[in-house]
RNA sequence: GCUGAGGUAGUCUAGCGGUAGGGCGCAGGCCUGGAAAGCCUGUGGUGCGAAAGUGCCUCGGGGGUUCAAUUCCCCCCCUCAGCGCCA
């Protein structure tokens, strides 16, 4: 979320952020935000006067007695007090949920290169890499190969679990070890330090790093417990430092988090994301970084150029695309998405997002850092993330594009020495 | 799951109805040729104020009793130890 003093001070930055994303509803939230937190103040002043006469009596009380005198008058006004205390209060309360509810909901500020657009069929491309190849047959479609060289079962697999689940067999299990070692080894070269987090937390954990619609759509909960099974390892890496303030000389912190991902993914279901695109449960290794403000932008670069190396070195043909206003949700400041090849629906599809959300979960979790010059100061600091790989849908990338016209699939050269040296599945 | 012990500012610890004290760490200052030691100040959140200042909140969380709760009562959460169960 936004910081309320930043509200307060740059109502029209506010304003104008969310015109340019076409979202001119909110703006009157902006208005009366303004004017709940200036109640708030007001209350908050009445409020005190009030302790603070309450807190003088009783220690006027307790001389008064020590001395002998008689006390009556003072606890006859004593008496009042509380009474009014609480009405204030009442007020305060209902105004403070206001006003956080407002927050929680107002978008974070985008950077000024993020494009204008309504949709996700808006947002630019900036960056091609890689030749698609041409082939003279006709591709398998990912899910059907895996079956017929027995490297999946998916049908087991929604018999025991449901739709979206799958069996990885044989090859394809060492092909996604291969992956998670590839990124993580990579990562690991530049400074990278790896994290296996939960895989479960706690709501209000999970109020600090996500958008909050994504409940509903994204999240499994387990029933009977406050934990949810964690979407991406962004949420319990980005909730690990909450309400902590760090040292300027520990940042930038680079984490490379790797987990299962579970996702409900509601929606529409084709032949080429059924196998291994669209699921339920899958295995990522995501970049997290936590740095000072001033650093954010050069390191948002950085992450995406990671990206861009993992599948470059995989030999797969990508594009780089800036997510525009209609598409970009309201967490991220600016991102970018990869796009793999996928040759059999002759699209470029995502595999990976790379967002700057400078200071908008760091609020909410209240992380920041201290000064090391002004000791008093602290600010909040930058988060980012970004992915590295996604198994699940690089694989499906690999056995598209590296597939061969026996149905065996070539092994990129830089994932063969976790293979056993093995150059094909 | 059971039993017991705990949760006090960054950390450790005292207080157990009347302004939350001390140690360590960290930051700044004094001292010094420079440092160490020593001494002083500060150390969480928030409001008012141009500033100097000044007030409120904070003893795991929420209720209750009281003029006044870290302290007494009720409910809940978490941590640790032992036992039980378990890959």
């Amino acid at each position: 979320m936004l910081d309320i003093r930043f509200v307060r001070s740059h109502p029209e930055i506010v304003k104008a952020d969310l015109l340019k994303r076409n979202d001119p509803g909110k703006i009157e939230w902006v208005d009366d935000l303004l004017r709940k937190d200036a109640r708030s103040r007001e209350l908050k002043v009445e409020t005190d006067t009030l302790r603070q006469r309450r807190n003088a009596i009783a220690r006027d009380i307790n001389a008064a007695k020590k001395a002998g005198l008689d006390v009556r008058d003072l606890l006859a006004e004593a008496a009042a007090l509380p009474q009014k205390i609480r009405a204030c209060d009442t007020e305060q309360e209902e105004i403070r949920d206001t006003i956080h509810n407002y927050l929680m909901r107002i978008p974070n500020i985008l950077h000024d290169s993020v494009p204008a657009g309504k949709d996700d069929s808006e947002n630019v491309e900036i960056k091609r890499f890689g030749t698609p190849r041409t082939v003279d047959f006709e591709l398998k479609n990912h899910g059907q190969l895996a079956v017929d060289n027995n490297w999946a079962d998916f049908e087991r697999a929604t018999k025991i679990s449901g739709a979206g689940f799958y069996f990885l067999k044989g090859s394809l299990v060492l092909l996604d070890l291969a992956l998670q070692r590839y990124a993580l080894d990579l990562l690991a070269k530049k400074g990278f330090i790896p994290v296996i987090p939960p895989y479960m937390i706690n709501r209000s954990s999970y109020e600090g790093v996500t958008d909050l619609k994504d409940f509903e759509n994204v999240m499994y909960k387990i029933d009977g417990d406050d934990a949810y099974l964690i979407a991406t390892s962004e949420h319990p890496i980005g909730a690990m430092y909450r309400d902590e303030i760090f040292e300027e000389k520990d940042l930038p912190l680079r984490l490379a988090g790797i987990s299962s991902c579970f996702r409900r993914e509601i929606g529409a279901h084709g032949l080429d994301t059924k196998g291994l695109f669209r699921v339920h449960q899958f295995t990522k290794v995501e970049q997290f970084v936590f740095c000072r403000p001033e650093d954010s932008w050069t390191i948002h670069e950085e992450l995406l150029a990671n990206a861009e190396e993992l599948f470059s070195g995989l030999g797969l043909p990508y594009r780089v695309v800036n997510i525009c206003t209609g598409d970009i949700g309201t967490v991220a400041a600016k991102k970018y998405d990869i796009e793999v090849w996928m040759p059999r629906e002759n699209a470029y599809k995502e595999v990976v997002s790379c967002s700057n959300c400078t200071s908008y979960q760091a609020v909410r979790l209240n992380i920041r850092v201290r000064d090391k010059k002004d000791f008093e100061s602290k600010q909040h600091i930058h988060t980012l993330n970004s992915t590295a790989i996604a198994t699940s849908r690089v694989i499906r990338a690999i056995l598209e594009n590296n597939q061969q016209s026996d149905g065996s699939v070539e092994v990129p050269e830089v994932l063969r020495i976790y293979m056993n040296n093995g150059k094909f599945l």
